[in-house]
DNA sequence: TATCGTCGAATTGTGGAACAATCTACCACG
DNA sequence: CGTGGTAGATTGTTCCACAATTCGACGATA
């Protein structure tokens, strides 16, 4: 329901109304708000409950620093130890063979696929339990926000070139070219972000 | 009680049992045993309760890879952005301060409160966050090996060193040395943990 | 004797009801 | 119009109950 956009940003989830919703018990939907907070989707304010997470400005920009220091330290893992990413060359397969109206979901399931990948090509349980963290964020953002995103063959070269560098395994050269990428996609985010503010302000 | 050592590494925490010796019910240690699994110190297998985290080598290499790739992104922020850090210039003036025969427990939180002090001031809430659960984690790991501390003194100039560097602002000189650093740290606590288990064996 | 299966106790996961503490919204009053 | 108070709603916690699952002991069988 959180990432459907079926419920408003910023609106509460009061536990007696939820549970009986979803035929659960009261202490079920606390313990599983508890793990959707841990995940960052949901706040809880003491005595107050838990509301979905509304994200502003600040926090795609924060997303996104967490992102970086994650995803930068995992591609100099993997440049540095010469790991292979089978799982990142699927997923530019799979953007090589996007149609030009391919849905906006496929596209941001790839996407979300390729970086994935190579974060948990690194090995570590504990990287990939924090991008995992960052993940469900960004998919919040999505939802809320619905961002213009490129055209399909335009994501799909910026990620073959991103595995391509990858491959290629000069590490200054693959941090700088995502961090450009994950400059833009941040900004993606945040140019959204204002005119959604415009429309509603 | 799990920082205290006065728990068994690997042993299981019974709900009955401890919510009983807590004064507490189920329910509610059920919550709080939730919050420290996604902190790292329990482990929770279905149907099978939770027990406190056993950690071996290869998790130690693993906290200090997520650790790495925060504390790395974090000084290139502060770095980047010139930023004071009055609490590890703090920190570095208490570690000037120790005695010869200061206890372990000193020096370990002047260390903890260095890095955090870096961490915190990027300013990132999700960094943050992410860096406090690699701190308990630490501290777990501390707890259950009592790994072997250099002198005082060593450990107060290297910090002296790293600060200085911080302050020169030459990213890669900085982000070299502290690699170095958190690579000594944790070869450290991995061999402390070989010994450890050489005696145990 | 060793292995396997079965039964029973212990433990977890979940549900339901209750109650104190806290928050919220509304209303009366100055 | 602002203020204080009161009543209802909501959260945080407790206790009890019970189905599902796990674990261990016991005994049967080869």
């Amino acid at each position: 329901m959180i990432l459907d956009g079926s419920l408003e940003p910023g609106s509460r989830l009061r536990e007696t109304d939820f549970s009986k919703r979803l035929g659960i018990a009261r202490h079920t939907f606390r313990a599983a708000a508890q793990i959707l907070i841990n995940e960052g989707l949901l706040r809880r304010s003491p005595n107050r409950g838990v509301q979905l997470t509304v994200l502003g400005a600040a926090d795609i920009v924060d997303i996104f620093r967490l992102r970086e220091a994650l995803e930068i330290e995992a591609i100099r893992l993997v440049v540095g130890a010469g790991t292979e990413i089978p799982d990142a060359e699927l997923a530019v397969e799979g953007f090589n063979a996007l149609e030009d109206d391919a849905s906006w979901r496929t596209v941001v399931d790839l996407d979300m696929d390729f970086h994935r990948a190579i974060i948990d090509a690194t090995g570590s349980e504990r990287i990939s339990r924090a991008y995992a963290g960052v993940q469900s964020e960004i998919l919040l953002c999505m939802a809320q926000l619905r961002p213009h995103y490129d055209r399909p063959d335009e994501v799909a070269a910026e990620h073959r070139e991103l595995l391509e560098a990858l491959q290629a395994g000069n590490p200054d050269k693959v941090e700088a070219l995502f961090r450009r990428h994950l400059g833009e996609a941040s900004e993606n985010l945040t140019n959204a972000l204002q005119a959604r503010e415009e429309v509603t302000a």
